[in-house]
Parts: structure tokens; C-alpha cells; sequence
DNA sequence: CGGGAATAGTTGACTGTTCAAGTTGATTGT
DNA sequence: ACAATCAACTTGAACAGTCAACTATTCCCG
């Protein structure tokens, strides 16, 4: 049994970037999600049909929804639940494979993220993007890019791009 | 009533941020939480007994450690139950303050922060830190310590510090 | 001092998420 | 062509988080 190295600790100045990273990133979350909360949904939820609105045909396999918007895919069969009742979205069978289910955009469905989207950028913008300088805001996105793709290659190597 | 202005969407190349930070950032927290779960605690949990672990007498303020951690004081509440029932946190009569109860760490919620930091830090390193140059990561720290601080401030102005 | 408003924290019901197990259909190797 | 394995999705129970209502205490101010 190998003797334990000695941690590395973070340096006061990454401590203070990772609290930073931390605390900012909830309390954005929280004010995004309170934001879209007074539409009647939840970031999540806007993600999904957001993304759904942006594809061809406003359809996409449960699995490969499920990845970008990184959620389980358990969790998306129950928000998709969800989100069928309110009649924005609906299951079709998937042509070519019979386990699979498209979930599609309903024309509701495209309606409100028509009425969410410019609430939501304004919001984005208010809390994120105007804050920061145009340099501050595309190295952020760089930053976390970095992080994405190193995490997303680990889950499944070998598949970038 | 006045009529809408046009809303100011993200370029593409902001679009492109917004998403890498979106998606980088659940990448993270995901990966992180997986690790804690790994030792029997998640993310969040870490982060009360850690912040306790690192302050005189080793306890806080309820209300004091739901704001530092971003969390709602009802989920402290809930959360610091569970936490009680592991035994790493016991709840104490605030002297001075009546309505107040004081957080406090237990050894064995010591001894628990002290056998997780070491495991903790060198997940945040592998998936965050060691994936950006030091300057990246500052830049992260930066931008995110002025979206909090702007966010912090709109909750209760005038308080900057 | 006394009464109204604010603050600290808790509670329980409801909603959302996770986790492990299950079903069905595709793939692969022989 | 058939069994074994794997992938896509679902299910339901257990668990965590949110929300609104509640108690107890302190603060403010006339």
C-alpha cells in the first residue's frame, strides 16, 4: 500500500477563484432560474425545448438531447413527461430504430420559446454578459469550453468534434 | 404600453460562450458531485462542513452559512438535519441572539473534512484547474467574482466587502 | 413602554432528481 | 440464425429541494 502524497492544495489566490467560481456560478443559476420560474418553467426545461426549437425537423433523439443538455437520462424521460402534459412537446417513434423516441417541438411548444427566449437573453445579458467586457466574457467561454470538452472526451473517448 | 424593443441576442460567437459555460459548468459539477458520492457525501454537504472547518470555534450562524454557500434557508435547514443525523454537525443555542442557532462542527465532522479535502481538491485540480493555465483560471476566478459580487449586491445593496 | 414590522429558523406538503431494476429492440460473434 | 451482449428508454421508490405558512424573538419607533 503506497503512502499517500502529499495534497496538492490549492494556493490562496486559486482558492479564491475556485470560491469565486463556486459562489457566482449559484447565485446565476439561482437568478436565471427564478427569472424564467415567473414564465412557469425552469431553466432545464427551457434548455430542453430551447435546443429542440434550433434542430432540424424541431426533433431529437432522447439520448443525444440528454447529453447536451447534460442531464440522465432518466431525468429527461420525466421532464419530457412533464413537459408532454403541457402539450410543448411530443414523443414520436424513431424511423430506423425501434428503441429509440424522437421528442419533438409541438407548434405550443415553439410558441413559447418564441415568448421565453428574448426574457431569457435579457437575462443572460443582465446577470452575465454585461458585466463582464467582451475579453472577460469570451475568455469565460473558453475557459469552460476547455473544461467540456476534456470532461466530455473522458466520458467518451475518442469522439471530439 | 409601451412597445417591446427588440432584444438584444447574443452574437454567435457569445452564443457559443453562453453554451460552453452552461455546459462546461454542469460537466463539472456532475463529475464533482460524482467523486463526493464516492465517499458518501455530496458537493453541497462538502461545502457546509468544509466552510465550518474553517472559521473560529468552528461554527456559524445558520442564516450567515446559507448565504456563503448560496443555498435557501429552508435547504440548510433540511440539509443541516441530515448532516446532524451523520453526526459531523450539532445544533447550539446562539447566546445573544435567542431566534439563532449556531452550526457547529463535531470532531467527527472535522475528522470527515480532513479525510475528503485532500480527495476534493485533487478532483477540482484534475477537472478545472489543471485543464486551464494559471492566467485562464484567474481570468475564470475574476469574471465570476465580479458576476457574484454583482448578484450579491442586487440581493442586499449596500454591503459590498 | 407597547405594538407593528422585520429577522431567524423550522415544518410539511409538493415537486423534481436519482438510483437500480426492468423492457424492448439492435448488434455481434460463431 | 441464434444466443449473448449492449443500447435506448421507462418505471417506481427513495431522496433532496422548494415553497408557503408558521413560531419565536428582536428591532424600531411613536
Amino acid at each position: 500500500m503506497a503512502a499517500v502524497s502529499e495534497p496538492r492544495w490549492l494556493s490562496e489566490t486559486e482558492q479564491q477563484a475556485w470560491r469565486a467560481y463556486l459562489r457566482g456560478g449559484r447565485l446565476l443559476m439561482d437568478a436565471l432560474d427564478r427569472g424564467l420560474a415567473a414564465h412557469g418553467l425552469s431553466l432545464s426545461e427551457y434548455e430542453i425545448i430551447s435546443m429542440l426549437s434550433e434542430v432540424p425537423n424541431q426533433q431529437m433523439r432522447m439520448s443525444e438531447l440528454a447529453d447536451l443538455v447534460v442531464q440522465s437520462r432518466s431525468r429527461l424521460t420525466h421532464t419530457a413527461t412533464r413537459l408532454e402534459k403541457r402539450g410543448w412537446v411530443v414523443r414520436e417513434p424513431c424511423l430506423g430504430d425501434r428503441r429509440g423516441v424522437l421528442l419533438t417541438l409541438t407548434s405550443e411548444g415553439r410558441a413559447k420559446v418564441g415568448q421565453i427566449a428574448p426574457v431569457h437573453v435579457e437575462q443572460v445579458r443582465a446577470n452575465l454578459v454585461d458585466r463582464l467586457t467582451a475579453a472577460e466574457f469570451a475568455a469565460l467561454g473558453d475557459a469552460m469550453g476547455a473544461v467540456a470538452t476534456g470532461l466530455a472526451d473522458e466520458a467518451s473517448p475518442g469522439e471530439t468534434q
